[in-house]
DNA sequence: AAGTACCTCAACCGCTTCCAC
DNA sequence: CGTGGAAGCGGTTGAGGTACT
């Protein structure tokens, strides 16, 4: 670029931040604001380049970081993220308001990717890692390959609605409320995750077979809206022959008719989505169904949903 | 107790993006 | 539209701490 970089100049201090340092800068920051953060150093009686002082405050000094062990919800948050928007750390660090991208980043690489690859999974791709894990059982390979294509749907869908939220909150900004005749019949709550946790956090525990799994007894059936005319849905099977759930309580079937608990919205399932196999009772042979209504239905062994330490779907 | 390996995370480096001119 | 300066971003490093032998 031919341009020298600022810390390169004669005198300016590199390493560690000493208590002193951090007390003029937050001093000065908080009674001037940074401005320029070039032009900060001189002014607060720093002598460190702009950039050393701009990160300084950004992951450290910030009064409003948060600090210490990432929580399960902050973990899975930065998964799913990191599979729908890869290593853009400043991006993941948006929706995780108060950590910072490079603590994020750092939780990455020495945590969360090392788990990802316990489980089989490429860190980048969030694939399964089929030659890695050396399975040889062809169950296996085929649970894993279906995970990888239901995977691969979600994150499709992900994008999508990401682009779709944003489009419609301008939209919305647009167009007043009060002239919602024809607004959209779109549910209100977009936010995949929002969805994802509200539909999870209810679940209830019980282990079968040896194997930890949940289920959610508030509603048999789970559902997850992409889109306004519903062409990707998530479900989780129930005993459609026993009226029960996978702890044996009698549920109701509500005949093709459920409802999204965030959304307080119904929907009808398509007849398309109840397929055999769908509800074949409980246990190992569970399936999570995901239908994109093109005709290609996409699933995968519940156990690969419930698979991680907390019984939190992994994603 | 000493040496070594491994882990964590603050900070740096270099590149890209943004924006004013 | 092109240019240059500043901010932002992501990859990487290395000092300090901890666990293990």
């Amino acid at each position: 670029m031919g341009r020298s970089p600022c810390c390169d100049k004669e005198g300016l201090k590199k390493g560690p931040w000493t208590p002193e340092e951090d007390q003029k800068l937050l001093a000065y920051v908080q009674e001037h604001g940074h401005g320029s953060w070039r032009a900060l150093p001189p002014k607060a009686g720093l002598q460190r380049c702009g950039k050393s002082c701009r990160l300084r405050w950004t992951n450290y000094l910030r009064p409003d970081i948060k600090r210490g062990k990432f929580s399960l919800q902050e973990e899975q948050t930065i998964i799913q993220l990191h599979a729908l928007l890869g290593n853009r750390w400043s991006a993941i660090a948006s929706h995780l308001p108060k950590r910072t991208d490079n603590e994020i980043k750092n939780y990455w690489n020495t945590h969360l990717k090392k788990r990802l690859v316990k489980m089989g999974l490429d860190p980048t791709t969030h694939k399964p890692k089929n030659h890695a894990l050396g399975c040889s059982q062809p169950k296996q390979i085929a649970n894993l390959s279906h995970m990888a294509q239901w995977e691969s749907a979600r994150l499709e869908a992900e994008a999508r609605i990401v682009r779709e939220s944003k489009q419609l909150a301008t939209s919305q900004l647009m167009n007043s409320a009060s002239a919602s005749g024809l607004v959209s019949s779109r549910p209100p709550c977009l936010d995949i995750l929002k969805v994802w946790q509200g539909t999870w956090t209810r679940s209830s525990r019980k282990d079968v077979a040896g194997a930890s799994l949940f289920a959610n007894l508030e509603s048999p059936t789970s559902i997850l809206n992409f889109s306004d005319n519903m062409n990707a849905v998530g479900l989780i099977g129930y005993q459609e022959d026993q009226n029960k759930d996978i702890m044996g309580n009698s549920v109701e079937l509500h005949d093709h008719h459920i409802t999204d608990p965030n959304c307080s919205t119904s929907y009808t399932v398509p007849d398309s989505m109840r397929f055999p196999g769908f509800l074949d009772g409980f246990g190992h042979d569970d399936n999570v169904v995901f239908d994109d209504n093109k005709g290609n239905n996409y699933w995968t062994n519940i156990l690969n949903v419930f698979n991680s330490p907390m019984g939190s779907p992994v994603f």
